[in-house]
DNA sequence: AACTTTTTTGGTATAAGTTAGCAACTTTTG
DNA sequence: CAAAAGTTGCTAACTTATACCAAAAAAGTT
C-alpha cells in the first residue's frame, strides 16, 4: 500500500509539524514568526485546501488582518516549501513532505474537498524527460488530479 | 523527434482549424456561432495563452462584449474540447489536438510566453495508475510545466 | 405563416482573488 | 544606542470570474 489518505492532522501532529517547520525556516536563515506559524497552523487545522479569504477570516484572533498580509505570508511559506498553492482551486495547503525537493502530485476529491499530496518522483522524472524530447527545459511542474477519494467513491 | 514547437499558426492553418472545429461542434449537435468561432479565431491568432480580458479587448470588432459573454463562450469551447484553460496563468489556449480524448501536458515558456501542448498519453496513464494505488479515482488531470522553450534557452 | 420552445447573446451588478506601494514597527547588527 | 534589515499593517486599486435577468435569434410544431 502507498499512502494514508485524506485524513486531517491530529493536534499533536500539528505541533510536531510546526516544530519541524521552525527548524526548516531557521536553516534558511529566516524566521517563523508568530504570524507565519499561525497561518501555517490554520492551514494544518483546516486539513483541506483553503482559500486566502477564508484564512483571512480565521485569523480574526489577532487584530484582523488584511489581504496583503495573508498573501504575503502565504508567499513566504510557499517559498520555503511549507505550503503549496493548488492552482485549479485558488487555494492553499500545508505541504505534507517537509523533507527533500518537491515533485508534488495533488489528488483533490471533488466530493469532500480534501486533498492529498503524492510524492511521485517518477512521474516528474518522466515528465522532464518527455518535455526534453520536445526541446523544453522544465523549471517547475504543476500536477493536479481531480476525482474521488476512497471514502467518497460509492 | 517529437513535436513542432512554439510557433503560431499560419492564416491558412487557422481557417482549416476553424473548419474542423465546425465539424466537431456539429457532430455534438451544437453550433459554432459567429461569436464562438470569432473567439476561437482570436485565440488561434494570438498563438499564446491569452487572458479573458485581453480577448475581451480584442473582440471590439463586434459591438464590444462584456465579461460574461467571453467567459461563457470560453466555457462552451472548453466543454467541446477546442480550448483549454491554463490554470497557472488564468489564461486560455486553443487546443491543438482536435482528435481523440485529452491528456494534455502544457509546456509554458516563461520567457516568450508561448505554450505548447504535448499529447502525453503515457504520463496520464501512469498518473492514473499511481493515484489508484492511493485509492483515488481520477476524473480530470491538470499538468502544466513551466520553463524555457528551445528558442529562449540561451 | 404564427406560435412555442430552446438556445444563444447582451447586460448590470457584484463577488472573488490578488498586488503595488508606502508607512510603521520590530529585530538584528555594529 | 543608532543604523540597517526585515516584517507587518494598510489603502487603494486592479484582475479574474460569476449570478441572474432580459432580449434576440434559431429551431421545432401545428
Amino acid at each position: 500500500m502507498v499512502s494514508t489518505t485524506f485524513r486531517p492532522c491530529s493536534p499533536t501532529d500539528i505541533e510536531e509539524f510546526l516544530a519541524q517547520a521552525g527548524t526548516i525556516v531557521s536553516k534558511r536563515g529566516q524566521r517563523l514568526t508568530e504570524l507565519r506559524s499561525q497561518v501555517l497552523r490554520l492551514l494544518l487545522e483546516q486539513g483541506e485546501p483553503t482559500k486566502a479569504y477564508d484564512l483571512l477570516a480565521l485569523i480574526k484572533g489577532r487584530g484582523i488582518a488584511k489581504p496583503p498580509t495573508v498573501y504575503r505570508t502565504l508567499r513566504f511559506l510557499q517559498e520555503v516549501g511549507l505550503v503549496h498553492k493548488i492552482e485549479s482551486l485558488n487555494a492553499f495547503v500545508a505541504c505534507g513532505h517537509t523533507s527533500h525537493d518537491h515533485s508534488a502530485v495533488f489528488m483533490i476529491c471533488d466530493a469532500c474537498g480534501r486533498s492529498e499530496e503524492l510524492h511521485a518522483a517518477e512521474i516528474t522524472k518522466m515528465l522532464k524527460h518527455e518535455t526534453k524530447q520536445a526541446d523544453f527545459s522544465v523549471t517547475r511542474t504543476i500536477i493536479e488530479t481531480h476525482g474521488f477519494c476512497g471514502s467518497c467513491a460509492d
